[in-house]
DNA sequence: TCGAGATATTCACTTATTTGCATATATCGA
DNA sequence: TCGATATATGCAAATAAGTGAATATCTCGA
């Protein structure tokens, strides 16, 4: 029961379709959640099973028909009762933290290189997210209400990115002492 | 694929039975990667068919019998391959950031709630970080080339919670003002 | 005009995960 | 002695998630 919440919270935020749903998990709401597209075609069908979401058919032409679903109030409901259920934080599984925990069997080398490798990628994630922040939340003083979430949200992209990063460094450097 | 690479990292640290594991991965192993009792018997019988890993049976008395699993050849062998296969980061999947991208469904208190009570299970993990980093990782200088691996997760996790920490109190203040 | 890529959706198969149940024995405190 | 907790392992069912393949049309550049 957590790709059908972030599917009703992708869709309160703007209503779409299962592909345009995809391109979304891809980008902004799949920096903290992903699915691929027939994950997310299979959740809709439920969710409309259910009755929390409803699809407009929208034809087009030159290109396929498509639905754009959107939230009934059954789905804002739920979405609201489940934003309001405290939950417990989410146990993390990581591969990288595992390699090194296992480290001893191979080489520093070889951890160093790996770590060099995750180094590099969360160089990338922050100058994604911090792209995203300089050109959305310039002015931060006047922030909508959506807008200071959404804010919030890569604040913690950003947080986290910056950290990962200083911890490899410190990791490498340990391991080349 | 993941699991059973977390359990062979396990065993190679130190051979058990299915319960300990068990136990270990609520703890240390636990910090990275989590699973419950059944998954990991259910595991062990499959890594024991493929000959990753080995049991012997251990005849207790007052006390059901036990099989203590330990890494083969072949495991090692896996472990080592898998280790030296670069992975990308994995991409988190986190309840928290989704309700606060919908946040803005429900009230502000709601939301600045949630993050007190997220605040404070980072605050106590913090703490049992640091108890561990104080206990057995004081003498940095004369660590084993085991224990540095493990200082290096460790201090991996001291870092993300102090900083989602910060992050929470970040968010707190935004949405107070 | 040929192929690449975007638009748009779905089926089928395979794993992974969760939940509840079941079975033993032992210790320890109330 | 009753219940809780710890030791120790497992099965079955249900739900969720992940992977690979397929279909169809349109646009745009080489």
């Amino acid at each position: 029961m957590a790709l059908s919440h972030a599917i009703l919270a992708a869709l309160n935020d703007c209503a779409c379709s299962g592909y345009d749903l995809a391109k979304r998990f891809d980008g902004s709401v799949g920096f903290f959640w992903n699915a691929s597209h027939q994950q997310i075609y299979r959740e809709l069908i439920k969710l409309e099973e259910r009755g929390e979401i409803a699809a407009q058919l929208v034809e087009q032409e030159h290109r396929p028909d498509k639905k754009i679903y959107s939230l009934t109030n059954r789905g804002e409901a739920t979405l609201r009762t489940w934003i309001e259920t405290p939950s417990s934080v989410g146990l993390q599984k990581d591969d990288l933290l595992v390699k090194i925990f296992a480290g001893s069997i191979v080489t520093p080398a070889t951890i160093v290189a790996e770590l060099k490798h995750h180094r590099a990628q969360h160089v990338e994630s922050l100058h994604t997210y911090q792209a995203i922040a300089d050109r959305y939340f310039a002015a931060r003083s006047q922030l909508s209400d959506v807008g200071r979430y959404q804010y919030i949200t890569l604040r913690q992209g950003i947080r986290m990115e910056t950290e990962w990063l200083a911890w490899c460094q410190e990791a490498i450097e340990l391991l080349s002492s």
